[in-house]
DNA sequence: TGTACATCAGTGAACGCGCGTTCACTGATGTAC
DNA sequence: TGTACATCAGTGAACGCGCGTTCACTGATGTAC
């Protein structure tokens, strides 16, 4: 049956929601649009109504996994407006999160840079292209995120030096190494696994560490 | 036909082998049994002969993959006997051999590390020991290869320090990372990715950059 | 050393099975009058 | 505002297709005598 168009738009979306989070947990060819549609609360047959093909779902699954306000990088913003003013006490709260058990332990809702990276690296120039930007994105949010808040009177979306981003792509290239490595040996040795997040959280963002 | 022991276990090393390099050219979901025995010149139905399953010839595969002579890490051995004896020297050296985009475009002959972490993760408690087998593996002589020669009284093969781990899973961490996200953006954007080598090269090991 | 024969690595057809995609159909929606 | 009807989101069966795995068969190997 049909239904209305506001709810056409609300299950279009739960598909891609679905969507990210599957293919984060389980990878571009580990999961099937029929799991992808049922997860959503409805029947596969319907999909193509929504999505030329599997593959630009997962483009637009990617694109949505990338989303600034569900990533885990999503507490920056929160923190850089009424939050933590220290940048250096922002910068440890991210690396804390970001190389966590808990991240490791839960990709579907974490970093998808880390989840789909080596799929996406599989999966065409289109997806690349779509993979690209967020990871452009992040650099800059990144970046801009852990600078210093004074002097006011200098702008904080000004773009980034070299320096930083020199710096913020190596963070985040550490962070998303880390993870994965903590991942895949996870299962199979978990002190390796344990000593990894923690080594690299003390290496990012030196002072206490609290798991 | 039957074939001589000698020639059997060839086929089985040419099968293990064919596997290794499709394997992380195309993950471990995108390639067929039928694939790997055709590329070693067989067919698909004497695969049972030699492996219980697909999975079984996974890992053997993967541990393979590790493997110290055939990695890109080779050639620190090399060069830990009779090459360059700056630990600094072979550190540049190897930085840029893994961060190059040699590497970065031939994930078959590549470090399995980052071709195959993030299917390992997912691939069940087996394979995630074997992968945390050969990463660790990697560490041990990661580190105990950039170790200084000098003094000669010093036992080259004693237990790593903890600072000796710390940076070099840190290290080991940055350079998986950075190649994971420069193989998925190279083809979407491949300034960005050619920007995060090369910044990752400078960061990991100063001085000239050659590309 | 020679001969007869059991072994078994490799072949290629066949098997289920799950996948992405298509399609005839349904019936509520939303528009035309 | 009411009514008739075209639209189209969603359903569920069906389609090829490729996959991992099995199996009867082949014939060179390697062993027993």
């Amino acid at each position: 049956m049909k239904v209305s168009k506001a709810q056409a738009a609300e299950n279009r979306a739960g598909i891609v929601d679905a969507a990210a989070r599957l293919y984060r947990e389980h990878g571009l060819a580990g999961v099937g649009v029929a799991d992808i549609t049922r997860d959503a609360g409805l029947t596969h047959g319907g999909l193509y109504r929504h999505f030329e093909s599997k593959d630009a779902l997962a483009r637009e699954a990617c694109l949505r996994a990338f989303d600034w306000t569900i990533t885990p990088f999503a507490a920056l913003n929160a923190s850089h407006g009424d939050g933590e003013a220290d940048p250096q006490a922002r910068l440890q709260a991210l690396v804390h999160g970001y190389l966590s058990s808990s991240h490791r332990d839960h990709p579907g809702e974490g970093c998808p840079a880390a989840a789909l990276a080596v799929d996406a690296a599989r999966a065409g120039p289109e997806m690349s292209e779509v993979f690209a930007q967020g990871v452009e994105g992040n650099i800059q949010r990144f970046a801009r995120a852990l600078r210093p808040t004074e002097p006011a009177d200098v702008d904080p979306q000004r773009p980034l030096t070299p320096e930083e981003r020199a710096t913020t792509i190596t963070t985040l290239a550490t962070m998303v190494g880390g993870l994965v490595l903590a991942r895949a040996t996870a299962a199979g040795n978990p002190a390796l696994s344990e000593e990894i997040l923690a080594t690299l959280r003390t290496q990012l963002a030196p002072q206490q560490d609290q798991g």
